[in-house]
DNA sequence: ACACCTTCGTTCGAATTTGAACAACAGGAG
DNA sequence: CTCCTGTTGTTCAAATTCGAACGAAGGTGT
């Protein structure tokens, strides 16, 4: 009876998962933000447009897919990207192939901006996050963390 | 030579963490944000507060060590007590000790909508991320992430 | 060719977040 | 006591975020 009404609460173990997890990413996302505006006037949101950016083919993406690759809205990388225009580090280009639609470009400006930020923002994950865990435990949160996301990014768009 | 000036990139298992992690963690907070808006009108953050409240010793927290626990910042957190204090879900309330301090205090109202809310939060977490996990996972997420977070916490404030 | 439904990216207003600046106070060294 | 340094919470302007609404275009079935 109560089984049925009452929800299944979290157990310790469950619950220091949790905490664990919603703590150690909002801690990260401060101290990442920080470093990458002190050191290149650039959002973490931005390096990340970059990134996924200079890893696609022809170093360009519609932006519907970008959108999806960063997990954000679509107004909010019209935004972003806007911004990044004026700082010259992206361009839109049109799409041949539908009027409708947008490429976000890297820039060179963009490229070289992407040289001299990586580094000291690799450092910083390896540092905060990477180095501080064993290979065992990179390989359970990968595979785990991993499942995660395939699971949402199916009730998504079914 | 090029070990001193190359920084350490990331292989491909280090890489698939950090993604995982990332991912993850964006898709989960579109999704809970999402939910407690659709289920009871509060942000993810907000139910937070209210959360934090209640599990703490006369269901009251100053200002700060509230903001330190949420891993916000102290502007943040004054906004939305405001909104909170607004739909009446908590109160502040001086402190005796210390002119300067302000306590935020758990309402019976805000004890109520966290009664109503905490079941279909509490339920979807389950669904999308604990559940999704095997109890070893859960372990070491748990133990992995919590030596993030608490070496965050240090640099934080040294 | 036509209606119909979906997709694309942007625009808009509202809500939220942040860091810096601030005033008021606490606490300790001298 | 008195300066000096650090803390506390708020205010402020600026930047960012989101969802809903939108116009325009693609694609399909008839």
């Amino acid at each position: 009876m109560s089984s049925l009404n009452e929800p299944r609460w979290l157990d310790p173990d469950e619950m220091a998962a949790w905490r664990g997890f919603v703590t150690a990413s909002n801690l990260l996302n401060r101290r990442l933000e920080r470093q990458l505006k002190e050191d290149c006037g650039l959002s973490h949101q931005q390096y990340e447009i970059l990134v996924h950016l200079s890893a696609a083919p022809g170093d360009s993406l519609r932006m519907t897919e970008l959108a999806d690759k960063l997990v954000t809205s679509k107004s909010g990388l019209t935004y972003q990207v806007t911004q990044l225009e004026r700082a010259g580090l992206v361009a839109r280009r049109s799409c041949p192939s539908d009027v409708r639609g947008v490429f976000a470009e890297l820039t060179d400006q963009g490229r070289e901006m992407l040289r001299q930020a990586a580094p000291g923002h690799v450092a910083l994950v390896r540092e905060l996050l990477i180095d501080v865990l064993t290979r065992e435990q990179l390989a359970v949160l990968a595979e785990g963390l991993g499942e995660v996301s395939a699971r949402l990014r199916l009730d998504e768009t079914p």
